[in-house]
DNA sequence: GCGACAG
DNA sequence: ATCTTGTCGC
């Protein structure tokens, strides 16, 4: 069994503190690379919380599809005690644990994971997606619902339509308000490593069908809801195929 | 000090 | 993120 690669990059057990200058050494190392070519497979990861025994617990799923099909290749998920409170801009710290067990697990090695969050949209420009991008050491995406940094001058309305999302300081683009959907709010993208903005624009508007979500991270949270539930109903059951 | 604030 | 019934639209 081939199990998907990593780079123990730190320790997660850290102060608020260090976790801060951790992300300010870090974003250094990210690159924004240019896709080589298309990819074949394409991860979506996502997290879900429930409290077992009075204990907050996360559950984490990745969900693997082909590309350009989109069809569920592999999903793993697991269930694992918090270790780390809801900070803003400190969310990799809450959930990237989590999210490194289950890559661990996986068979497959997708080329490109998308992620429930920023990628370089943050105020040390080292969200989620960027922040695991370094971990798991291949083209990641920020995928999130919604702003956590970066000013817009626009909003898009129709699908594809997108504009740039600006540093509020030196007004480089971090990432883009990106419409995936007619009328529906705007995802906010941006790149985590070994990507550019454009590319990562390009791939969740190729991953899009009739929802706002693109399909990895849109599986990905349906999952977690489905396990979420299986675990309180079932006790600790895993869901069905 | 005050408001903003991914999930 | 989570709690949580009904309701509106495709
Ligand atoms: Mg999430």
């Amino acid at each position: 069994m081939n199990l998907a690669s990593y780079k123990n990059l730190h320790s997660w057990k850290i102060t608020n503190e260090e976790a801060k200058e951790l992300q300010t050494q870090l974003a250094g190392e990210l690159k924004f690379t240019v896709l080589g070519k298309l990819p074949r497979l394409i991860a979506g990861a996502d997290s879900a919380f429930i409290r077992i025994a009075g204990e907050e617990h996360i559950i984490t799923v990745i969900v693997v599809l082909s590309f350009p099909e989109l069809e569920m290749v592999e999903k793993k998920f697991l269930t694992n005690k918090v270790t780390f409170p809801y900070i803003p801009a400190l969310l990799s710290f809450r959930e990237g644990p989590s999210f490194i067990k289950t890559w661990k697990r996986l068979n497959y090695e997708p080329e490109i994971v998308f992620f429930d969050g920023q990628g370089i949209a943050h105020p040390r420009l080292l969200g989620l997606a960027a922040h695991l991008g370094l971990w798991i050491d291949r083209p990641t995406i920020g995928v999130a619902k919604s702003r956590l940094f970066g000013v817009t001058e626009h909003t898009p309305i129709k699908k594809g339509e997108w504009y740039p999302l600006f540093h509020p300081e030196d007004r480089r683009v971090i990432g883009a308000t990106v419409c995936t959907k007619d009328g529906a709010a705007p995802l906010f993208i941006s790149q985590g490593n070994y990507i550019t903005l454009e590319d990562s624009i390009r791939l969740v508007l190729s991953c899009t069908n009739k929802q706002r979500l693109p399909e990895p991270t849109r599986l990905a949270h349906l999952l977690t809801e489905r396990v979420k539930k299986d675990k309180k109903t079932v006790g600790t059951q895993d869901p069905e195929e």
